[in-house]
DNA sequence: CAAAATGTCTGACTTAGGTCAGGTATCATG
DNA sequence: CATGATACCTGACCTAAGTCAGACATTTTG
């Protein structure tokens, strides 16, 4: 019997896209090509350059080009020349293009909504999911720099603390840790980053600093769903590049023996253990690391 | 923060849309469209009759037509009348036409195995994408009755046994247990059925009698990824309309609480507790329906 | 056995999507 | 300020894919 693991990629390359083509013709409902239906939504999406859009969809400037003209036609799109350099052209919803990008969206959330109603455990496919597209979006993850308040840290932090309570036996509560002030990892003293997979962030570092040459990397968190893909690796290098800039040259941290994965990768990316440097009861492993 | 359910999902859609691009578009390497390469395939796959491969994929009859003929001119398909309705043809591959198919297949196989490769536990990603395949190819199950000795049987079985084996506290060795002779599950006797998706295993029951008006339903088995689908429901179905069509008016099977979601399963299709009926060391539920 | 139905094929046509070679306006630079 | 680079646009062209009406041979049905 084969029932290898080919055969079951392939069994999946398959359902996938029966169902993606049939989502994708659904789009065709609304009586225009799913070429400007793509574009409508790229704007509507925010992405307002035409060079931008382009780009984002794979697409010929001079198909680009008229399908933008199609979509002005219509009176769904209006274009105007970029304030700082009139060969670039922005382009933006009309308030019909508006509504009719909403009608989109209503779509396309309505068949998510059907297909995530067909389990009886929706949150344990949309793991399974989050696994997949993780591996599929693997080369696409950016890494950007966002403020230690602002809702994707907080999510990424919720997150964090969740997992925490979970691996630690006694669980966690964050009012006993030393929780660093939101302010020590923002610029100049620190840097909070996020890793975003087509805008959805999975996963955060933090680089805590007072001032002077040392500071503490935190809150280092990857999703599951994302785990194993390198993804550790580029957030610390993110934490360890912005601390350089900074002029920091000592990285500190701690982390817990529950957490053996996080220790092999402090191990791998040449961090040395040194002793007890804090009285926070979570942690029982420090580790350093000269620039 | 967006981290909603149908966010989720749409990160998905957007992640396997464009993979799936990508591998569609590896067929073109071979210098054919599209829809040649995948009549080919399809013929390659066993489907011989132009109107099953029509239907398979979904074309136009007059197109279906130019696509043959196509493939016929490059020396890769060959067709016949059928024996039985001259108006009927029946494609086949020509020995070029498999080799092709069977480049094609090598290509398919390939970027398989570079996509599990880059995920440090194959396992878990391919668990996750059965789970996906599943409920995306729900409505496209189909249960067919087999030999209790052929290879879809074992392969089921086999899985059957290590569930138990993981959910039984004592574990579960089959020659301790009454095991079904292969023969009370064939016809004029009994039956076993397995549940396909997309032609991979994902299910199985056996229907186990000796003559006469009584029968035992054995081996429910649904695959990890396919539970709360609906599939036990079907099978338990298709078996019993086969005892019916044998004449068999009572139907035994026993099970046990380590099992709750089988119970749950039995009680919920009309199915009544009844006092121990064997010596088989593993159950501790005894269940009986009257057709 | 004539009429209706079926399965495939052919020709004429349409649409979506895409490529390519210029063309035009604008910007950056020596 | 001339020159080349850049960003977008236009026209001409091409292919894949699909639709539709009718043709033809064969089979089924009254």
């Amino acid at each position: 019997m084969s029932v290898d693991p080919i055969s079951r990629f392939r069994r999946f390359n398959r359902a996938v896209t029966a169902e993606v083509g049939a989502l994708d013709s659904s789009f065709l409902g609304r009586g225009r090509p799913l070429g400007a239906a793509r574009v409508l939504n790229a704007i509507g999406h925010g992405r307002s350059d035409v060079a931008a859009v382009r780009d984002y969809l794979g697409l010929d400037s001079g198909l680009m080009s008229r399908l933008l003209r199609g979509l002005e036609e219509e009176g769904l799109v209006a274009t105007t020349p970029h304030p700082d350099d009139a060969r670039r052209r922005i382009a933006q919803l009309t308030d019909a293009g508006r509504q009719e990008f909403e009608a989109y969206e209503r779509l396309s959330n309505e068949r998510a909504e059907i297909f995530l109603a067909r389990h009886p455990r929706p949150e344990a496919l949309l793991a399974a999911m989050d696994l997949v597209a993780s591996v599929f979006g693997r080369e696409r993850v950016s890494i950007g720099e966002v403020s230690p308040r602002g809702e994707e840290a907080l999510y990424c932090l919720g997150e964090y603390y969740g997992e925490l309570a979970r691996r630690f036996e006694t669980g966690f509560d964050v009012s006993l840790s030393r929780d660093p002030h939101a302010d020590s990892m923002v610029r100049p003293h620190g840097g909070f980053f996020v890793a975003f997979s087509d805008g959805l962030p999975i996963g955060c570092v933090g680089l805590s600093g007072k001032g002077g040459g040392m500071a503490e990397i935190k809150r280092l968190w990857v999703s599951p769903a994302a785990r194993g893909l390198g993804l550790g690796r580029r957030l610390m290098q993110a934490a360890e590049d912005a601390a350089r800039e900074l002029g920091i040259n000592i990285l500190r941290l701690d982390t817990n023996s529950a957490l053996p994965e996080a220790r092999r990768l402090y191990e791998r990316l040449g961090w040395r253990e040194i002793a007890r440097f804090n009285d926070d009861p979570y942690p029982d492993l420090f580790f350093e690391k000269h620039l």
